[in-house]
DNA sequence: TGTGCAAGGTAACATACGTAATTGAAGTCG
DNA sequence: CGACTTCAATTACGTATGTTACCTTGCACA
């Protein structure tokens, strides 16, 4: 609940009246997807503006042939372009992993943020360009890190966003997705991805199984991926990088 | 000249005090680079946006061990990042590949438009999110494409925007970057970017020689790089795609 | 008008990763 | 409770691309 407003407050300060519209824009107009289905399809003309209020979705592109590359994941919190809708058509599809709840918001809602809470206005300028890093961040990844490095690093940016949000318990967190997906996301075949996967069991990297994984130490997970976390600009008004890993937050034994 | 001017009104109608406003916004604070430097270097603090007045430019993002990617090219009339000085560091650099005449708009200047100028801050999120597609594209390219495929998608990409900027000569364009850049751009070697060209020059797709690049026939070129133009999001307001095309140019014999 | 250095080009060889195919385990549905 | 289906795991083998090394071309500048 409230998971815009949360995700937002990381970047900026907001107003009691800028959070209650926060709040309403993300109550109302709610719809819910099952797993493993298209909310959005290439080809078609953006209308409203998606914020992901539970589940795991993705961006992906798809090539004639049927080659296809998950270009970005979202995760409660996450809103999927703001002010998408200035364009014709979307280049792109969006698909969900688990089943998904959403909030539409309007082209109304944008131009009234846009009249009167420039604070909001800084925070989703704040959201996109910390996705265009995330994006960026990607293209390196694919173009100059090994299959190892790759999959190291995705799994630590998954993490450190999952934890900002709340949604990591202690050293685990839900993990949804299948390894094609990992494939998908990181250019390899899915035999590359189960090879790697091994590789980072068998150096105690992770703990993977069902949908569960287990980072028992994100530093070394850290240098394995040569994850440098500047490109989350988490690190705002003051906040540190590690203000949403309390102490208080302990494995579930 | 007025660069930026003609860039946005690609996508947004600007009344003539908005016009005004932008071009006083590129002829202040203006700065030259010479070829192969740099105008911004990761970890520093953002201050200004750089608009490019002329010269390529490139923003890059650099490992420890020295592996590097090229993350973006920059072309007259394109904008770094509109808004950067929300964020606290840079996550990237940028650097010139030929001498680069840059515009430097401040915090103020945006908040300026933000106040009062609808139409330009519309022209703006139209930039910003033109842009986050390229990236996605790349992550396609790095993600899916072969090195064939790769090259010619990239130099299609390069082709369009040139064009559209005005920058093409009937079916020929100066490119002035080297192989050591199209491969730090593709994540291939430069061995591998070498052998792709003559590929490429054997296909009777392009003819690449000196600083000149030419593209006998776009639409072959599209084919071989499995490249849809869509995500350039250059059809908007009733302009096509082909409008920057007129039939008034020719090659120069 | 030569001299030096960056860029382009080529060849021989190495390898990280892809492909195809098979098997078993784990959910899911009638 | 059995029949499907999806996902994970593993093997054997193939290849697109990387690496190293060296030579050539072009051009800036003394």
């Amino acid at each position: 609940m409230a998971s815009l407003v949360r995700k937002l407050e990381q970047f900026a300060r907001l107003s009691p009246v800028d959070q209650v519209l926060l709040n309403r824009a993300s109550t109302e107009r709610v719809r819910h997807f099952g797993p493993r289905v298209d909310i959005v399809r290439e080809g078609e003309k953006p209308k409203d503006v998606h914020l992901i209020l539970s589940g795991w979705a993705y961006r992906y592109k798809q090539l004639e042939d049927g080659r296809r590359q998950i270009v970005a994941f979202f995760l409660p919190g996450d809103i999927c372009d703001v002010n998408v809708f200035i364009l014709r058509e979307m280049d792109h599809s969006i698909g969900t992993v688990t089943a998904v709840s959403i909030a539409d918001l309007s082209r109304e809602f944008f131009d009234k943020v846009a009249a009167g809470h420039p604070r909001i206005v800084t925070a989703f300028w704040w959201e996109t360009l910390v996705n265009a890093a995330i994006q960026r961040e990607w293209t390196m990844s694919l173009g100059q890190r090994t299959a190892l490095e790759r999959m190291a690093h995705l799994l630590c940016e998954i993490w450190l966003r999952l934890r900002a949000a709340g949604l990591t318990q202690g050293d685990s967190c839900d993990f949804p997705l299948t390894q094609g997906d990992l494939a998908d996301a990181t250019g390899l075949s899915k035999v590359h991805v189960n090879r790697t996967l091994q590789e980072l069991r068998a150096g105690g990297l992770i703990v993977l199984k069902g949908k569960t994984l287990v980072v028992p130490n994100l530093e070394r997970l850290m240098q394995a991926g040569l994850f440098n976390p500047n490109y989350l600009h988490m690190d705002h008004e003051g906040r540190q990088l590690d203000a949403a890993a309390t102490p208080t937050d302990t494995a579930v034994g």
